[in-house]
DNA sequence: AGAGCCATGTGACGCTTGTCACATCGAATC
DNA sequence: GATTCGATGTGACAAGCGTCACATGGCTCT
């Protein structure tokens, strides 16, 4: 278990700050640990702070009328969620909760703000995260847009594997603990096509075994080239 | 035809520099005229700097391998394009290409850091640009993974009637001169599938009447309203 | 007026996918 | 081992939508 100060130093737009700043900031923040299934906010609440995950995943995502799903994003240790509110003064676009217990950082608005203005360096690394934020949801937006569900998939995994992954002789084996479902959310389909997807990559080749939660798949570029090959 | 000063004085995130910040932004940024359907940049290539829309209209689309696009947005007057890849130093995330004959200004990189790093209003601003934008992909996300066309129509026009829109009655009129392909390509659909939609709408009475490029719509509210009601 | 061109309307068809229904499987519990 | 429950596989079906084909309509140019 790291120390507060430690953790916020592995956040991306804060490890530039002084070990004073950061002190500053540490003790002005609150920690919590919070169990799965945790709700930190909601689509349109007001946004007063930004969560900072220390340890565990948080998902962000936005609820239809419905009740179907669509996740944006999961966030993993040393990953802000939501900072973009704090700076259009708008209300969080998205939801947001924890898929296993979680360890968190809440840091005021205010606090945020002042590190933001007085070192340029966060200011770099800030807008750097919202640039990645950015970069990740045009992909997104592509991919629905214009593929089918089992190249949504590879593409998933080819995202996860390029992260996460280990090679194994010619085949990257990751463990994944999504079930079927949660899948099925992150890439915007149904639970059943998720399953027909990957019966379909299996029959490819390109995932080669699956028990559990974990994956045997072929190598990342294989996956991605594929999954851009396929039309619409 | 305004002096390119006062042009920069327009845009939001630099409109809070002094004079002689600005004159040196004006000095080192090179104005362009060009026609309709003139390509700025794109996908992939790598960014030397920003432009900023003084007149006009540039469109920032993806295109898939089979020629489909999907419009991401659409920028006018003030408007900075693809400021996003200057901090990350990635390659653009997206292409783009005037819709109409538009006034451009090309801002280099190195200036544009210059005064990001100086003056913390413009920081604060240019992560604001970088925010709405990111809220706009994230309403984009929801749109094209949840609604059916009309909805995706009925949405998207209410956006436009809510920014460029005059009341007149009861009604809202809106001049959008874009063809129904054009339409399509930005919420992500085929054009006849816009000609049906149309059609829907109109039955529906949500769209009152359409000549030529004017459109006669019922109020914003009751286009939102109707399109968030309507499942998947 | 006629020709050509581009935007639009619309019918037909097939593919993908969401949905429903139900079978199977595996792990945890008793 | 039997039960239970959640996760997964799969068949059938219908809806939505992309695509193709072609008609219509309005505009410009000559």
């Amino acid at each position: 278990m790291t120390t507060l100060i430690e953790a916020l130093r592995e956040v991306p737009f804060l490890s530039g700050l002084s070990d004073a700043a950061l002190e500053r900031l540490a003790a002005r923040c609150v920690p919590r640990a919070v169990g799965a299934g945790f709700a930190l906010f909601r689509a349109g609440d007001p946004c007063g702070g930004v969560y900072i995950v220390l340890a565990g995943q948080v998902r962000v995502y936005r609820t239809a009328h419905d009740g179907r799903e669509q996740t944006l994003t999961v966030e993993g240790p040393g990953r802000p969620v939501a900072e973009l509110p704090l700076f259009d003064g708008g209300p969080y676009p998205a939801s947001a909760m924890t898929v296993v217990p979680s360890r968190l950082a809440y840091l005021p608005r205010a606090e945020f703000e002042y590190a933001f203005r007085h070192d340029p360096d966060v200011a770099s690394a800030v807008v750097a995260a919202l640039g990645r934020r950015l970069r990740h949801l045009v992909q997104l937006v592509e991919t629905i847009a214009f593929r089918d569900v089992a190249a949504r998939l590879a593409m998933h995994l080819a995202d996860y594997a390029s992260r996460d992954g280990r090679l194994e002789g010619a085949d990257v084996v990751l463990d994944l603990p999504r079930t079927q479902e949660e899948l099925a959310t992150e890439i915007g389909t149904a639970r059943e096509s998720v399953s027909r997807a990957i019966k379909q990559l299996k029959k490819l080749g390109l995932v080669r075994g699956l028990s559990g939660t974990v994956w045997r798949l072929s190598p990342v570029g294989q996956l991605r080239d594929w999954a851009r090959g396929e039309a619409s």
